[in-house]
Order: structure tokens, then C-alpha cells, then sequence
RNA sequence: GCGAGUGUGGCGGAAUGGUAGACGCACGGGACUUAAAAUCCCGAGGAUGAAAGUCCGUGAGGGUUCGACUCCCUCCACUCGCACCA
């Protein structure tokens, strides 16, 4: 009989929809838990193949780990907040809570399609009030305990538009919808302490399983650098002192070679010391001419340097007290260390650069040709050159001197080392209309006063003008009804924040709210966290891991601070799923048209047959160049499986097939934690390779093989399970594998003669040397005689042997 | 520029320092068939040879080792991340 694999896949969806048998409990009596969750959808529109290839793996470990008898807790949900349901609410007129809802029953029809075997009663939506009633309480703490203010800042502007992009949207400082140049906007915007946060998280990255690629990328963004902070005084024209500037430097060792000061346009000693500035104008000028650059184009564009010289004003290297000029400068940013830097053009690039602009001279510190570039710390650090032109250090190797001179400079009371983070503080506001609006009121007497908590969720109310006004306020500014309100505090008039959240929010805490998803009383029972814990794998794309798995750290960390979850760590391990390739390489998506669907691969071979052949193709962190290729190995595969009812005979397992049985347990179990399914299904081909062979297969091995096979494809193997046995393979056990039938008795042994492979002869296992030398002397004189002299004999039992004659 | 990762047949890819190329696709040969498809069996890294075999071979070049895809050094290519971070 035929594999009919249309009917019995959906016999099987149909039976765990009603049958609910993948149900996590909460504090069950006997079983250890296990948490494995996947990256929530993207309410976007269908799943696609990277869905296939993310999903199936979680699913596999959540369905493995099961058999092993965890109570698994393996959720979904979706991230319904953002740019795409606002996009179709824009274009099409569509409603975007409408677009929402049909999103998700979509994306959970489709995931039940894959067999994935969730437990949809947990299934969450961060764009549903009682959902994000906890994201806006969540808030509410960050405000209450400090973590959260309200600053002038820059945000991305699409004058065309008229409308603020997030940076996503503005990538290369080209809006994404119409093409045109982004500006930057100041206005207010609300910060999360996040910055402050840096050493913590670099913490959970330390403690967290995951690959260094992704770690490094992550100690990256946060971008610990260890320097000293140095005050110079400033005096004027009148050598009267008028002002002090600190700097921030990683190279103190140079301090003697600095020949100008450079600030940040923006940096406040200029209002300052206007009065003293004798070329205000031209500095003003300069002023304006940098800020009309976007902030996108200073960072990533490195462009000739600009500058300004303040004329008037200098300061004294307070080292060895010589005169330096002090200029402005776009390549110093504002955001960065104090916003002002010493500069050593011998020794620093940039500062080399700029002095050849400006015609300012240079003086080295440092051994090295400075003629044509500078010599930079990577090359003389390394080489532990020698101090030039520095008073009493010159002479002495520069490891030894960057100590010295930061000793004398913190004696001398004139500077510290500091610790700086390139990682800003979290800017915390859309002016969109699809996201969680801020319980937020401006009261005119009491100022920010945050809703009374109880009161929550605030609700994100209808428009249908989806669209910020003219100022880049967001749409919500148009509703009166939802501006105007009373202050909570005095209870006179006051008017509502009306910039909502950005996408990221409800993304930085769900893995919580799965542990007690209809809780109306916190955003998850403090208990219920404590159960289920730290998320034991956590899979997901890598395409925004760097920032999302941060900003997750960030908020747990709080979370735990304020005493509202137990653990500091949201996840133990972490992996990132490779991308899909198409035929040319490049990665499958949307956007390029080149994606395959996988619902059509179903509806073609089946859902087992897509699970696996997909897996087939490459590993989890790899990235997958997809192809219809191959998988009719896939499909006669499993043909196979399902011919082997037809071969049953006999109970236990036999002595024939008990060692490949024991060595596929162990495989299986061992790359199952891996989320290494390619080498499993290599693996069963092997197995089913030797029981057609062999023509038999016992029940006692059917139904071990069965359940290893079930994780990948739980349709077919679920169907046979039934009919051979007529029980319910999700009430079997893991088997077991015993070691002592891991072992041939019989084995090949190769054997080499000076390092190469001569011959590999059949041996029994564990034989010893003298009887291996013994055999070879008997029967393979031609390899090795008795009376040949050998200088050695490397022997590694039932491994190798090397004669070195 | 900086950082991380990757580099193995015609293709996707396997290999705790111990038989490189498992498993699969494509390919060649055979069986079944009037024929084809499907299915089943066999073969196969390259060079050379009638064959047994011999030599070469995991991006390139060195090194450590009895033995290196695997460890160390130098270089090249590709991918990803960051990028005027002082």
C-alpha cells in the first residue's frame, strides 16, 4: 500500500488540533521542565522557507525532549506592531487591526501545517491590549524607577513623506517608501537608561551559550573602550584663564605629541566662551553647515576633514604646559566620550589628516615612520616601540610608559580612567500610529505624570488617518479625543503623549509573558516564572539578533533589579538559523522575488518530506542554498520507512541489528541537542539501508526507530506507530542505548606503514598489540615481516596502527 | 579600515588529531519492461595503468606530530557585523 501522505498528515494535524497533546503545565508534579522557544512571527503575511528552516529544529528538540519526559514549554506568537500592518493600513486603506488578526490566523494555520508542535493555547499578540497593557506597565516601572526621561533629540525625517522613519527605514539616508534624502528633526524624544546598563549586559553575553560571531557582534555594539579623562584649561587672548575642557583619550601614552584640541560643533563650550571667540562668525557658520548632515552621513561616511579653528582661545597641554590651539570638528562626535578629544597627529590618522588640512605641525612620540601616515597604537603597541620627545619616559619601551604617564597624570590630579561605552542610550519613540501609545500625560501643573497603573491598558484608539501631520507628530495627535484628557494628578486639563513605542518594545520581554499568558494581574506570576526559568534554547534568523537579544537583556535585567522576574539571564543558549539561498547565492526574501514557499513544497510532497529534505540541505547556523534537487532521496526515503510494516517479524530486538539500533540512539539523541538534523537523517538512511539488507525488522526495533524518527517527521511515523502497534507514539519513551552494544565485535583496523594507509584488515575488537603483530607477521607478511627491523609501533587500540620501519 | 566566521568531488554536504569525501543529488552501467516512468542492484575524488598498484589531493605557503580538513604562524578569497568611537 502507498504512502498517501495528503490524508495522513491531515488526519494528524487534525488530531493534535483537537487533541491538544502538546500542552505545557504549568508546575507539573513529577516532570522537569524544559523551555525551548523560537523567535515569534512578524505579522507580516505567510510564513516563508527561513520560517521552515528556524522552526523545524525547536520543533524537533521540543518534541525530543518530550520522549525524554520534560514538560516542554515550546510557545508562538506574533510581533504585530510596526511597519508592515501600517504599510498595508497606508497603501491598501486596510485596517490594521483587521490586517493583524488575519495575519495571525494565517501565520498559526500555516504553522500547524508544518506540524509544529506548539502550544497554541499560549499563543500571544503584542499588539492586543492585554498584552500591551504589560508592555505600557513595563514602562511605567522604567519611569518610576528612574530608567526612563524625555530629552531633545534627532530623529529620521522624510520631508517628502512627511513623516519620521525609523532607521531601519532609513537606510543610506534614503527613505524607504519614496527614495528621497532623509533629514534629521530635532524634537523630544523619550531615552531608556540603557547605557548604564553596559557592563551588565556584557554579563549575560559572557554567560549566555552562543556562537562567537554573534557575541562578538553583540560586545560590538556595546563597544567598551578603557581610556583616561584629562582636563585642559582655556584661556583667551588676554592669557586669562576662561574655561576647562575634558577629553577622553585611549592613548595617554602620546599626550606629549598632542598639537591641537578638537570639539564636537554641537559641544556647549562654544555658547560658552562665544564672547571670547574672536571668528564667531565663521564658527557659527561652520556650526550650521555640519548639522544640516544627517548623523547617518557623519558616521558612515568618511569624508575629507572639515573644521574650524576657534581663534582667540587655547589651552595648556597640562603635561609639560605648552600652548595648543583648539578647533571644531564633524569627525569628533558629540555622543561619544566627553565630545572632545586631544589630538596627536603622528600617532592618530584621523588627527593626521586634519593637520595636513590645517597645516598644524606634528610632533612624535613615538618610534616609527610618521612621515606618510601616522603610527598607530595597534602597530606600536604590538611592537612595544620606544617613547621619543616625552620628558622623562623618552627611552623606555611604550607598554611600560602608557602605565607610567597615566600614574603621573592621576597624581597629578589632572585626569582619571574612565571606562566609555559607544552604546547610547535606548531612543524610545515613534511618532507612528501602529504601536503602543505611552501612559503618558503632559499636565500644565504637575508636568509628566505617568496613568495610575490600575488603569491600564491605555487602548490605542481607531483612526483612519494613518498618517503623521506636518511636523512629524504621530497620527495620534490628530485624535482629539484621545489628546485631551484630565491629569490624573490634579485632575484640570492636560493632553496625552501621543508618540507611541517603537516595534522592538513588545519584543523585549514575550518569552515572559508565555509563561503566564492570560495573567490580568502582572504581566506573568512570579511563580510561573520561577517554574519555567531561563529559556533553555532559544531559536530564531540572525537578522536583527544583535539588538533584539540585547535589548532582552536590557529589559530582563531591570525586570530582575525591580524584583518582578527571578533570573537576570532570559535565555541559556541561543542559536541563530542560517539564511535560505537561492540558485545564484543570494539570500531568499520578499523584497528580491526569489522565494519558494514552502507551503508549496507541502502541497507538493508533504509536509515530512519538506521538513526533511530541507534539513538535509545544510546545518541550522549554515546558511541553506535552497533547492528542489535531492529531494526525491527524501521522498524514496521515506517511501521506505513506510514499506517497513510490511517487513515486521519478530518482538525485542534482535542480535542482528542490536549494535546499528544502540549506535543510532546515541547519534540521534546527541545531534537532536545540536539542532544538527542533517547527520540524524543521514543516519536513519544508514539504518534502513542495513534492516532492507538484512529484509526484517523486529517490532521491538521498529518502534525505537519510530520514535527517533518522529521529532523530524511526525506525520508518517505517528501513522505507522498506529497501525503496527495500535497505540499512540506520544505515549513511548526515548529509548535507551546500552553501551556495551555500541561496539562491533568485529572491526576493520587500519593499518599504516610510515604514516600511510597500506591496508585495513578485519581484526577482533580490542586486540591487543603483541596480537596484532603477531597476526600481521602470520598473515600479512607482505605489509610487515618478522624479520624487517621497526623503529616503532604507534598502536591506538581498535583504532589505528602505525609502523614506522 | 576594524572584528568575527567560512573555505572539502560536478552539486548539497560528512569527518572527538587516527581509513578524507559518510549520506543524498546528478552521472555511468545493469535488472525488470514491448518501451518509458517508477523500483531494485552495482560503480565512481583526480592523474596514471590492462590490472594489482603507484602518485597527487580538504583555498595557498610554512610549522608541530608517528599521523593534520582538524592544532600553530603567514597570506588569499568569500560572507556577515561595525565603521571618523578619540
Amino acid at each position: 500500500m502507498n504512502y498517501d501522505f495528503r490524508a495522513i498528515e491531515k488526519k494528524w494535524q487534525k488530531r493534535w488540533d483537537i487533541e491538544k497533546p502538546f500542552k505545557a503545565i504549568d508546575f507539573h508534579p513529577t516532570k522537569p521542565k524544559y523551555y525551548v522557544l523560537y523567535e515569534f512571527y512578524n505579522i507580516s503575511g505567510n510564513l516563508h522557507m527561513g520560517h521552515l528552516k528556524g522552526t523545524v529544529p525547536a520543533d524537533a528538540l521540543a518534541r525530543y525532549k518530550r520522549f525524554q519526559g520534560y514538560n516542554v514549554l515550546f510557545p508562538i506568537g506574533g510581533d504585530a506592531f510596526g511597519l508592515p500592518a501600517e504599510n498595508a493600513a497606508i497603501k491598501k486603506g486596510i485596517n490594521p487591526h483587521d490586517f493583524v488578526r488575519d495575519g495571525m490566523k494565517r501565520v498559526i494555520e500555516q504553522s500547524k501545517a508544518l506540524g509544529l508542535s506548539f502550544d497554541y493555547d499560549r499563543t500571544i499578540c503584542t499588539s492586543s491590549p492585554d498584552y500591551y497593557k504589560w508592555t505600557q506597565w513595563i514602562f511605567l516601572q522604567f519611569l518610576k524607577h528612574g530608567k526612563a526621561y524625555k530629552k531633545r533629540g534627532f530623529v529620521n525625517f522624510c520631508p517628502n513623506c512627511q513623516t519620521v522613519l525609523s532607521n531601519e527605514d532609513s537606510q543610506g539616508g534614503k527613505c524607504d517608501r519614496c527614495g528621497g534624502e532623509v533629514v534629521q528633526k530635532e524634537r523630544l524624544v523619550w531615552y531608556l537608561k540603557m547605557k548604564e546598563y553596559s557592563d551588565r549586559l556584557l554579563g549575560n553575553i559572557e554567560r549566555i551559550n552562543m556562537s562567537e560571531n554573534l557575541k562578538e557582534a553583540q560586545r560590538n555594539w556595546i563597544g567598551k573602550s578603557e581610556g583616561m579623562q584629562v582636563a585642559f584649561d582655556i584661556f583667551n587672548s588676554n592669557n586669562q584663564k576662561v574655561g576647562q575642557v575634558e577629553i577622553f583619550t585611549t592613548c595617554i601614552e602620546t599626550i606629549y605629541g598632542i598639537t591641537f584640541l578638537v570639539l564636537a560643533p554641537e559641544h556647549e563650550l562654544v555658547e560658552k566662551l562665544k564672547e571670547h571667540i574672536k571668528n564667531i562668525d565663521e564658527v557659527e557658520k561652520y556650526k550650521e553647515k555640519t548639522a544640516l548632515r544627517s548623523e547617518f552621513d557623519r558616521k558612515s561616511n568618511v569624508k575629507e576633514k572639515t573644521g574650524c579653528k576657534l581663534e582667540g582661545l587655547y589651552v595648556l597641554n597640562p603635561i609639560n604646559n605648552s600652548k595648543v590651539p583648539l578647533y571644531l570638528a564633524d569627525f569628533i562626535l558629540a555622543g561619544y566620550g566627553t565630545g572632545a578629544a586631544m589630538a596627536v597627529p603622528s600617532h592618530d590618522q584621523r588627527d593626521f589628516e586634519f593637520a595636513e588640512v590645517f597645516g598644524i605641525p606634528k610632533i612624535q612620540v613615538i618610534e616609527g615612520d610618521c612621515s606618510k601616515m601616522a603610527v598607530e597604537k595597534k602597530e606600536y603597541i604590538e611592537k612595544n616601540s620606544k617613547m621619543l620627545n616625552s620628558a622623562e619616559f623618552t627611552g623606555i619601551p611604550v607598554r611600560e610608559a602608557k602605565k607610567k604617564i597615566a600614574e603621573k597624570i592621576e597624581k597629578m590630579g589632572i585626569g582619571k580612567k574612565v571606562i566609555n561605552y559607544s552604546m547610547a542610550d535606548w531612543s524610545f519613540t515613534r511618532q507612528r500610529y501602529w504601536g503602543e501609545p505611552f501612559p503618558i500625560v503632559f499636565c500644565e501643573h504637575c508636568g509628566v505624570v505617568p496613568l495610575d497603573e490600575k488603569t491600564l491598558p491605555l487602548v490605542l484608539p481607531e483612526t483612519k488617518d494613518y498618517l503623521p501631520n506636518e511636523n512629524g507628530d504621530s497620527p495620534l495627535s490628530k485624535i482629539a479625543d484621545f489628546v485631551n484628557c484630565k491629569c490624573p494628578k490634579c485632575g484640570r486639563n492636560a493632553r496625552r503623549e501621543t508618540d507611541t513605542m517603537p516595534n522592538w518594545a513588545g519584543s523585549s520581554w514575550y518569552w515572559l509573558r508565555y509563561c503566564d499568558p492570560h495573567n490580568d494581574k502582572a504581566l506573568a506570576d512570579f511563580e510561573k516564572l520561577k517554574y519555567w526559568g531561563s529559556v533553555d534554547c532559544y531559536t530564531g534568523g540572525t537578522e536583527h539578533i544583535t539588538r533584539h537579544v540585547l535589548y532582552a537583556f536590557f529589559w530582563q535585567n531591570f525586570l530582575y533589579e525591580i524584583g518582578v522576574v527571578p533570573t537576570r539571564d532570559p535565555f541559556k543558549r541561543k542559536m541563530g538559523s542560517g539564511l535560505i539561498l537561492d540558485d545564484t547565492g543570494k539570500k531568499m526574501s520578499k523584497s528580491s522575488a526569489n522565494g519558494v514557499s514552502p507551503l508549496e513544497v507541502i502541497e507538493k510532497y508533504g509536509t515530512d518530506v519538506a521538513r526533511l529534505h530541507l534539513h538535509f540541505l545544510g546545518g541550522y547556523e549554515d546558511n541553506t542554498p535552497w533547492t528542489y534537487d535531492g529531494i526525491t532521496g527524501i521522498t524514496s526515503f521515506l517511501d521506505r520507512v513506510w514499506a517497513l510494516q510490511d517487513i515486521v517479524k519478530g518482538d525485542g530486538v534482535s542480535v542482528e541489528h542490536r549494535i546499528e539500533l544502540n549506535k543510532l540512539i546515541k547519534k540521534i539523541g546527541e545531534n537532536l541537542e545540536d539542532l544538527k538534523l542533517n547527520t540524524c537523517i543521514s543516519s536513519f538512511m544508514i539504518f534502513v539501508k542495513k534492516i532492507r539488507e538484512d529484509g526484517f525488522i523486529t517490532k521491538g526495533e521498529l518502534r525505537a526507530f519510530l520514535v527517533l524518527l518522529n521529532p523530524l517527521a511526525p506525520h508518517i511515523t505517528s501513522e505507522i506507530f498506529e497501525r503496527v502497534f495500535g497505540t499512540q507514539i506520544l505515549d513511548e519513551k526515548w529509548p535507551d542505548y546500552d553501551e556495551k552494544y555500541l561496539l562491533e565485535d568485529n572491526i576493520n583496523l587500519p593499518i599504516q606503514i610510515n604514516g600511510k594507509l597500506k591496508q585495513v584488515i578485519p581484526a577482533k575488537r580490542d586486540i591487543s598489540q603483541e596480537e596484532l603483530m603477531n597476526l600481521l607477521f602470520d598473515k600479512y607478511p607482505e605489509i610487515c615481516s618478522k624479520d624487517e627491523p621497526l623503529k616503532k609501533i604507534i598502536f591506538v587500540p581498535n583504532k589505528i596502527v602505525n609502523i614506522i620501519k
